[in-house]
DNA sequence: TTGTAGGCGTTATCAT
DNA sequence: ATGATAACGCCTACAA
């Protein structure tokens, strides 16, 4: 029982083949009448194209490829996946992956080979890989068309997907500080990811607005993960006046922030407030819940493989690019300062 | 610019396409010069195959697909995920993945949906999925090869991948009591998946071993998930006579226990010890770190790609199983009970 | 609006 | 040990 061909399509229907193509990848000039019969032979039959045939006489692959840094703490390439998958359901298209652990040398070396032999109709980028110039250029080169999720900055040539992220960590500093917050510690992401000078500039800025002198004693290095935030945590609170609220560039690093409060006695928010970013799972699994930030991570992954596909034909010369807003989440790891004003509702 | 092909290296190498082909296949009966002088001239061109052409001619996809349930908490399924794509690289095959949201009414069909229209040369099937004997028996049906990671018991016909999740459950219980635990509460996994039944009576066995009655009243449901965790440790803290220790049948659970003492103003492991399983990154990050169980997921993973890939061309009437053995991660979350006997060393 | 012919790059079959 | 040639199932061009 072997699958049944365009031919079956055909016969069954008393056309040709060329018409059932036309009619199974929606082209116009096809009669009503002739659609209707050469869709029920299709329904009837169970037909599927077959993706190689089609792959080989058309030249595409209908493939896009995902190549992303291989994180421990999976739960926000999930949500990009998740969106993606979803996307190429939707459109037809499949997805392959390719994780890459950083640094990694031959990282360009590798990117290409997957993109050459899978002979990927485009590639989505996440960051930090979208930012590597010789990346993006090898790429362009080979006429892969590119996707970038979160880069430093829009790619030319590429379809992109960016966050506010300036403007999310603005509101969310700014809440702090209403709450009557003067000494807000900020822990860095990973110096590498474009987000992690946009949130610190949030952060700047919302100092700034409310007149509080910024003060590098009171934000540090971090690098997105579990680790650093407790011990960027700890080189905060040994300072001499240290922070009464820290705000961490993401949710893993805040878990940190809050796992070494803990060990050094400190109680969640009354002695310490923390602040996430990414709205990860760890968020609600924390004592007590993180007040952080969501990012529409999904609609961003789905954005970026519709306008990818839809761009396949035409070359692209300026960049496409989104800018997605995020939401605050206050929950309950920020409690306003005793005896603050404060006038906001959480 | 476009890829080179068979017929190029052919020309270069000044042999048929027909022998390119075999020493790209690694076939036999070609002499050792021929081999070499081709293989040069596949190097020099940087020829790779056209899989598409490949597929059309043999009728094979090299492709294998994975079905999965999509989780909340996805470190599981990103180790399985890791393994599977380590595995599919090494041999050349791609992985395709389709998650699927439980409970789901037309799961078989699309399941199967995906199946036919990818042509999967295979497919994995992760728990609970692996257990549906109806899409088990329609693609057997449809010819399609099934590998299962974690099935309730080995499916005839197909690659499995079990881990002895009894034995390590028994260990870890086995350990808590020789601690000098004698009320051992355990919070379930899901009912759906194989390895919550196994994991319940490793702790019924070990605690049978010790002399221990099992009292029902220390049992108590749970879904692999956070809330769960929190709320079956309520419960069981409720009691009038509660549990010192609780063992829960994931990480994700043990950290809702933990959420939940803490809300109690429990200290952990002072006055109730916690364990989890899976040793998934929450175990580090919540404190104190998790005692728990780590299986060997990634090897599964890596396991199952190979035999499917190795299996597809013969006919597989008994089942390929292979049990994995786990590995008991003792942590800050358990301490022996003040004065009581104990010659376990950490 | 519909159909015919040719080719996409492999693998498989059958010779030699 | 090596090669010629016919599929594989579809799409693109070009006709009608």
């Amino acid at each position: 029982m072997s699958a049944s061909t365009i031919f079956d399509v055909a016969e069954r229907a008393g056309v040709s083949i060329k018409t059932v193509s036309r009619v199974v990848n929606n082209e116009a000039n096809v009669a009503a009448k002739t659609r209707e019969r050469v869709q029920l032979a299709i329904d009837q039959l169970g037909y599927q194209p077959n993706s190689a045939a089609r792959g080989l006489s058309s030249g595409r692959s209908y493939v896009i490829g995902m190549a992303y840094e291989n994180p421990n703490e999976f739960s926000y390439m999930k949500d990009i996946l998740n969106g993606a998958l979803r996307a190429c359901e939707a459109t037809g298209y499949s997805l392959l992956l390719k994780p890459v652990v950083l640094p990694e040398a031959a990282l360009v070396d590798r990117i290409m080979e997957f993109a050459v032999q899978a002979r990927l109709d485009g590639l989505i980028l996440t960051a930090p890989l979208c930012d590597d110039q010789e990346l993006i250029a090898s790429l362009h080169n080979r006429a892969v068309k590119v996707a970038c999720i979160s880069p430093k900055a829009a790619v030319a040539g590429a379809v992109n997907a960016l966050s506010d992220d300036e403007g999310a960590c603005f509101a969310v500093t700014d809440y702090v500080i209403r709450q009557g917050h003067a000494r807000v510690g900020f822990i860095k992401g990973h110096p590498d990811h474009g987000a992690s000078l946009k949130r610190l500039r949030g952060y700047k800025k919302a100092l700034a607005q409310h007149g509080i002198r910024y003060q590098s004693a009171l934000v540090t290095p971090g690098y997105f993960d579990f680790a650093s935030g407790r011990k960027g945590a700890g080189r905060l609170l040994d300072r001499s006046e240290p922070p009464t609220v820290i705000i961490a560039a993401n949710d893993n690093m805040a878990a940190g922030v809050m796992f070494e409060a803990r060990e050094r006695g400190m109680a969640v928010p009354q002695d310490l407030g923390v602040v996430g970013f990414d709205d990860t799972p760890i968020a609600s699994q924390v004592w007590p819940p993180l007040t952080t930030v969501r990012q529409p991570i999904g609609a961003m992954a789905d954005f970026v493989v519709r306008q990818l596909i839809q761009k396949l034909g035409e070359p692209l010369h300026n960049a496409i690019d989104q800018t997605f807003t995020c939401q605050v989440i206050v929950r309950d790891s920020t409690e306003p300062v005793a005896g603050a004003p404060s006038s906001i509702t959480r």
